[in-house]
RNA sequence: GCCCUCAUCGUCUAGUGGUCUAGGACACCGGCCUUUCACGCCGGCGGCUGGGGUUCGAAUCCCCAUGAGGGCGCCA
């Protein structure tokens, strides 16, 4: 049985590097029929917050990622949040063990330095009363002499040399266990067959080998996947322009392109636009590129677009209806009219790739003030503009059969007749309708809008001090 | 400093000893379309990090150098 799990510690949002972790594992565990699971691995009492766990699962849903057992929905391998392992004395059997087989020691601190040890010991009692009087304690790893080897599925044979590393800390001074001994138990015992983490991990495998062989337990087999880098190769950080999940959602990008993007990077497989979830059956892990990658903004936000014009209308509705509700972005309002909006929604969609552009697009379709900017308002000043525009309104007035055929036939008649140049008329037109110099096809948008709307705004227009 | 990993256009990649004068996508540049902005279409620019080997033949195999990333926490 296939086990992989994702092990998030919840001190800030998910990161990208993560989700892409944690989609590939995802994938593997889907496409071998074997189980995702999610540990919260909250050892830092400082830095964990409920806060962040909870952020971390909804970002993860959102990617469109389920798993089997986690602290949300349970499972026969319980609990799936380290703190609460603790409390059920989960890691202090293992511990024992070292500590009495002579593989791990208690270190005593002196009081006024807790970094600089004073003493080893392997007695239990004596560790106690230095404590007692104030020393701090921990449970340290010894590390072996020799080498340690394994086989990593990605980059091959690893081999250590295990000089290279000192005793590690496995028990903090506060009682909670460290990362590196917490995640050998805890894969241990959930049974994990799979450690498919960031390389960032690369140089913990070797200890943690050492810890499951102190043990005499299985190992699972490893896989280390490459971290994310800004544009300029260095690691990703906010400067670049964000790094959380949560930060693309926010400007508009779409899961289903955000999980595109991500898989497509590192996974070597012959498309471009598509789901993976739909291409489970061609993923393995070792084809998986071994070098970092670098975050391309602007694929992802090309990406989005595409995504964006191929879904269906009302999903794309739907999508846009979540995520401004999410960000609270505007009123339930807009949407009343649901076959007005996918129509405005089908207009704005060929010129826009994120929700953020779709929404300033959509915007002045619906009711309310339209808000002209300096560059509009010295369109409506331009010289005979009230003239153009009323001759606009009688023609739009007189259309029968409203079409954009039809729309498009009245206004250049209209241009025509006034000899004012297309190029002129139609951004008057534009701005006196939706407020601004940048929209969707200027017949379409009026068609869409409808001719009531149309004409009351350019009513507006003619009768507002704007000229 | 020590240890580990990686190395094809600016970016993501295809490529696994000859079919490579290295293919695709994003970005960029130019053109077309055109009512704005885009989308779309067409075209262009652009790369095997360097040096040694192995071989009849190397982007592909080996070694060294260089560069980049990671690790060396009572963080994970």
């Amino acid at each position: 049985m296939i086990r992989v799990r994702f092990a998030p510690s919840p001190t800030g949002y998910l990161h990208v590097g993560g989700a892409r972790t944690a989609l590939f594992d995802w994938l593997f565990a889907r496409k071998n029929g074997g189980k995702f699971v999610l540990r919260i691995e909250d050892t830092d009492t400082q830095r964990s917050t409920k806060e962040s766990e909870r952020s971390i699962i909804e970002d993860l849903k959102w990617c469109g990622l389920d798993w089997d057992e986690g602290p949300d929905v349970g499972g026969e391998f319980g609990p799936y949040r380290q703190s609460d392992r603790v409390k059920f004395e989960m890691y202090d059997e293992p511990l024992n063990e070292l500590l009495k087989s002579k593989k791990a020691y208690h270190a005593i601190y002196e009081i006024d330095d807790p970094k600089k040890m004073i003493k080893k010991t392997y007695s239990g009692s004596e560790a106690k009363e230095y404590r007692k009087k104030g020393h701090s304690v921990t449970v340290n790893f010894k590390i072996s002499k020799g080498k340690t080897v394994f086989e990593d599925i990605a980059k091959g044979k690893m081999e250590f040399d295990n000089s290279t590393f000192d005793d590690l800390v496995i028990v903090k001074s506060n009682g909670y266990p460290t990362y590196n001994f917490a995640v050998v138990v805890d894969d241990h015992l959930m049974q994990i067959s799979h450690v498919v983490r960031g390389e960032d991990h690369l140089t913990n495998t070797p200890k943690q080998i050492m810890i499951y062989e102190a043990l005499g337990w299985e190992l699972p087999k490893f896989m280390h996947i490459p971290l994310i880098l800004g544009p300029d190769g260095t690691p990703l950080s906010k400067r670049h322009g964000g790094t959380s999940v949560d930060h693309f959602r926010a400007h508009g990008i779409m899961s289903k392109a955000f999980v595109n993007y991500l898989a497509l990077l590192g996974w070597g497989i012959e498309a471009e636009i598509f789901n993976p979830i739909k291409r489970i059956n061609d993923f393995r892990l070792e084809n998986i590129s071994p070098k970092p990658v670098i975050f391309d903004y602007a694929k992802l936000e090309w990406m989005n677009g595409q995504h964006m014009r191929k879904m269906p209308i009302e999903i794309l509705v739907k999508e846009f209806r979540e995520w401004s509700q999410k960000y609270s972005l505007s009123s339930l309002k807009w949407f009343e009219e649901a076959s007005y909006t996918e129509n405005v929604f089908e207009i704005c969609r060929q010129k826009v790739n994120d929700l953020m552009i779709l929404r300033d697009f959509a915007e002045p379709f619906f009711d309310g003030e339209l808000n002209f900017d300096e560059k509009a308002k010295n369109i409506l000043d331009s010289s005979h503009s009230q003239l153009y525009l009323s001759s606009a309104l009688t023609a739009i007035k007189d259309i029968h059969d409203w079409s954009v055929e039809k729309v498009e036939k009245a206004i250049r008649t209209v241009a025509e007749k006034e000899e004012i140049s297309k190029k002129k008329f139609f951004q008057i037109l534009r701005v006196a309708v939706l407020g601004k110099t940048v929209t969707p096809g200027l017949f379409e948008s009026i068609y869409v809008l409808g001719r009531e709307r149309t004409v009351l705004r350019i009513e507006n227009v003619l009768n507002g001090k704007e000229i």
